[in-house]
DNA sequence: TGTTAAGCGGAGGGAGCCTCCGTATCTTCA
DNA sequence: TGAAGATACGGAGGCTCCCTCCGCTTAACA
């Protein structure tokens, strides 16, 4: 520490590739089983000793982060991808759409990520921060092209998508996610606006979701 | 079952008693501990053997979905009695607010609760329409006032509600809320509006024309 | 007050958690 | 290339918690 190695060994391959291993096979058993399956579970699958499993993260909670960074991650390299898209306004909905069937497919994921987030804010923020500049940069492209207005901020598309996505596992939520996606981006666009809206006691203006109470 | 026993023998005080005993202990282990605290915890400070626990709630996910089914119900009550207030937007305002410090005094009670939708998505509904209930009575009343808009469903209210909520545990997440809260309700007033809109391009978001097809 | 169904507690077998350390493997340097 | 030393590996084992099972206790009913 205070004695800076200034020439530090290269890591050994094995421990990168153990490492590697574990995470895939993380990923795989916590999206099925949930975040309370078996980390010996987890060991067994990526092929190592519990003991190496440990190491290389300390907590279940290490592990589940290291998992999530990863997501994030592709996520991020997504939205750089979609930036050369032709349609502004269509790449960012292909994120957003991407973003749920990026939840859709980890069930158990997903609750083992709502417990992470909970005792990790640093990572709540990393992941905000990335996913806000991912976001971001979609959106900036599409207002700067006018075709969407300018007094959206990412954090708040993002929150709305978080938001949206976190009742998933109700028996539509899907597509029910989609579509309101849809009508989000919709709302987003430079359109010749003021939609109608509808007084107190008058009909609902909307066919679609009438809400039946 | 088929044999329907017309002579049901009253339930026996103790078990009543041991039932709602281990409810509250387990509402407060799991508040301060997470999901995962030991159920052995809650049966000691419920004061009844771990047996007791077990047959009241096989599982812990029962025990989870009982305690939750309770908050939802206070929930629901709160909004009974702000049907009674003067300000109808207010009382809609204050029903949020406590939602929010709801979630805030419940850490980790919020995670289990998170694990619990996952895995009950009858729990879902009811809750989703116990709440869209509450939220809705309180939302009709503010429209038939003419104070609020009226093309807004109460489902979208709550997803908004406990998406914002959701991401809790950053920061300043609470008081965040609460002001998004606000400005989500001034929104939703019936107000001669237009405020002028304007956020990051120099753009000034032009109202007008450019019918997107 | 006696009968009996219902409820109670906690012992105990099993599963998973996590630590610890002897062994195996990799990197470095001569 | 080979030896030395650092680094990582595996899994036995101690421990905690889960959950079932059953003999004892108690409340409801007659």
């Amino acid at each position: 520490m205070d004695d800076h190695a200034d020439h530090t060994r290269k890591p050994r391959a094995d421990a990168v590739r153990n490492r590697e291993r574990v995470l895939e096979a993380a990923k795989v058993v916590f999206s099925a089983g949930g975040p309370e399956a078996s980390l010996e579970a987890v060991a067994k699958r990526a092929g190592v000793g519990i003991g190496t499993l440990y190491r290389h993260f300390p907590t279940r909670e290490d592990l589940f982060e290291a998992v999530y960074r990863r997501e994030v991650e592709q996520l991020s390299e997504l939205a750089e991808q979609l930036k050369n898209a032709r349609d502004p306004v269509d790449a960012l909905r292909r994120w957003l759409r991407s973003n749920v069937e990026f939840v859709a497919t980890k069930k158990g994921m997903s609750a083992a990520l709502a417990l992470t987030f909970q005792s990790s804010s640093e990572l709540a923020a990393y992941s905000m921060d990335r996913l806000t500049k991912a976001i971001g940069s979609l959106l900036d492209r599409a207002v700067a092209a006018g075709q969407m207005r300018g007094d959206i901020s990412p954090e708040d598309l993002l929150r709305a998508l978080v938001g949206m996505c976190y009742m998933h596992d109700q028996p539509g939520w899907q597509s029910s996610v989609l579509r309101m996606l849809d009508v989000f981006v919709d709302g987003l666009r430079m359109q010749p606006v003021m939609k109608a809206r509808v007084r107190s006691t008058g009909k609902p203006a909307k066919p679609a979701a009438k809400p039946k109470r």
